[in-house]
DNA sequence: TTCGTTTGAGACAATTCTGTTTCAAACGAT
DNA sequence: ATCGTTTGAAACAGAATTGTCTCAAACGAA
């Protein structure tokens, strides 16, 4: 096989983060495979885009767990909070960059089971945020679905700051965190 | 006329804040009109999305204006500054809820003459951050386009907030700006 | 009421995209 | 070199969308 399936999720992932509404056609193109043989490997159009929000999924719930989140939410230690979160950003703007299409794509979140595996991601989450408020980590006084919403929209921010070269790759993490955790003031 | 060619571009735009793939047939269904009528107010779909992209411009434009963010940043007073900054990003939070379609929307950004003119009002917005800087009302250790983006990013936050219900509307522009100013920790 | 205008419904062609199929060429392991 | 597999190119039908056109009905002002 000249191109493995992997590779075709790969660079079929890479070209829709810079043209999310591509065709079959556009992504074989992109992908140096033909129409027939992406058909071949994927039952049609939607398949693929569950398959490829399946792999941005992965990439998130691996951040999570790579984070600690969880166990540092049980710990409810400070510390142990701030070292959880501090990576667990640094990890989403790793991720961002690499599934960035599924940020802001409404087409995703139609596709069968894709939107309840995001949702349950979104609570992992929230539990860890809600852990953070209480161990004094992150203000109290914030409803902390809109500080998972904040995450989220500052993540665009850092995906459009890369995009158009505003930060540099080497700062973004930095700048993220302490615009998030202090912000601009 | 049963619907006027305002009450068509007011109705499209809110059924796009929906369904922003929305084609012309299903936009004439939600305005009311027949699509042949809605072809008579505008010669395709291009400059129906062109209209109602100016639109939205249109709206950023009010509200820099009303908040008079030139005239603040040529006073370089930090009071000035910020009680424009206050109500710019209070102006951006309704026009967000009027517009938000073209908040996330490449398309848009594609389409003649309205990716010039939202480089021209980001642009006034960068110079008031910069403005802002140096009048020591936001930090400046931070990019002043990454100031923008944030901005950008939080507004998309707030769009989904009040989508979800997760913030209520009265609470919105005053847990934005405490967002953005202070941070979440 | 009458007459000019506007509208809606439908038909129509052109385009685009999806998904399938066929077949010859390229490939790869033995 | 040979044989079974994989691939690409092309053709095809079906669906959806866009844009145009026609014509009868509804409308509105005089």
């Amino acid at each position: 096989m000249a191109v493995s399936r992997d590779q075709i999720i790969a660079l079929a992932i890479r070209h829709l983060n810079g043209d999310p509404t591509a065709s079959m056609a556009q992504i074989a193109e992109a992908t140096g495979v033909s129409r027939a043989t992406l058909h071949r490997y994927f039952t049609g159009r939607e398949e693929l885009l569950v398959v490829l929000g399946s792999r941005a999924l992965d990439g998130w719930e691996r951040v999570q767990r790579q984070a600690a989140i969880e166990e540092a939410a049980a710990s409810a230690d400070p510390e142990r909070i701030t070292t959880a979160l501090h990576e667990l950003l640094a990890g989403l703007v790793d991720d961002v960059q690499e599934h960035g299409f599924a940020l802001t794509e409404h087409v995703m979140t139609k596709l069968p089971g894709l939107q309840e595996r995001a949702d349950e991601l979104e609570g992992r989450e929230i539990a860890f945020y809600l852990a953070a408020q209480r161990a004094g980590v992150l203000r109290s006084d914030l409803p902390v679905r809109w500080i998972s919403n904040t995450v989220y929209g500052l993540l665009v921010a850092v995906r459009e700051s890369l995009r158009r070269g505003d930060v540099a790759r080497r700062d973004i993490e930095r700048t993220l965190l302490d615009t998030f955790l202090r912000g601009t003031a």
